[in-house]
DNA sequence: ATAAACTTTCAATAATTATTGAAAGTTTAA
DNA sequence: TTAAACTTTCAATAATTATTGAAAGTTTAT
């Protein structure tokens, strides 16, 4: 594999596997071309390297903007917009489990509140509702809660926390 | 909110929260459904309270076997099958956990092995593309072990995570 | 062996989601 | 101020994904 073929390879799969981070495949793909690029990157050659169109990438690059992960550069002397995506890994994914707690596990957390606090009318099919969105409510909001600390802590937590965890 | 409202709310939520455990949404929502019942249920009785079709329980159904969430009931005396699925939370955060681990995260991590392995041709755009690959096999690859170790351990993990890492 | 009761399969269709591209909008240089 | 250089917006369209429903398949009781 050279690294035409390597660099292909690296962006179509972190693209599919948008989805597992909760992004759609153009935004991925824009960020792991920026996150491989040694250079900020302009929206033409953005466009040109993915094969996609103007306002596919404005729309997208707006979304990874949203989301904290890319930032525009201003290059002086250059009229155009360019890009870069965080380089860290580790800060990457800080961002991006915050992002996803905040639009997504955090308003699931109310529903389950709300709905285990329904008035127990000591029927047993209240009862079991009550008793498994509890549960569930319960669970959601400490692996919540875990994520976001561990996803917190300064520098190296992947590392520190296994070594606390399972030492 | 009384019963009704209170279990419609929850098979909605959890069912347009499928992509986040990467499932689709009449997976999320017969699941939610028989998580909720206090008996097995039939594909009718199913099929008749989402509104969807034969077709559609069917696969589903099989989809939720597959993953080991859902288990076919035998009920002596009766012709239909009766399903139910797994009611301890833990035990299916366990499952989810591990399947998506086997399914998507693990064909992840042998891409960026790949990928990061190419030889390095001494230029700086090579040298890049392994040293952020590398770092992202790194860390997919550190907490893909800590999901997987986390939720292996036996009763109460969460709980016991927790204490260990911020007490 | 047969037929009723039930489940699965899958081509057709519907619903959803992503993408395009051109018009409208904005910024900058002169 | 104007026009060139660039970006954004959004209605139309394409691509993808989910759902239906009826035919085919299977199991069970007699």
């Amino acid at each position: 594999m050279n690294y035409e073929e390597a660099k292909i390879k690296f962006i179509s799969t972190w693209g599919s596997l948008g989805t597992l981070w909760g992004i759609n495949k153009a935004m991925a793909q824009i960020q792991a071309l920026l996150f491989l690029s040694t250079k900020p990157l302009s929206m033409e050659e953005i466009m040109e390297e993915l094969k996609i169109s103007r306002g596919n990438t404005s729309m997208n690059l707006r979304q990874l903007m949203d989301w904290g992960i890319v930032t525009k550069e201003i290059i002086p002397g250059e009229r155009k917009e360019f890009f870069t995506t965080e380089k860290d890994v580790q800060e990457l994914a800080r961002i991006v489990a915050k992002e996803r707690s905040r639009r997504e596990i955090k308003p699931v957390i109310k529903v389950l509140r709300d709905v285990s606090s329904i008035e127990d009318d000591g029927t047993k099919k209240t009862k079991e509702l009550i008793k498994q969105t509890k549960a569930l409510h319960d669970l959601t909001e400490t692996a919540d809660a875990m994520i976001n600390k561990l996803v917190n802590q300064e520098q190296n937590w992947v590392t520190k926390s296994l070594l606390k965890l399972f030492k």
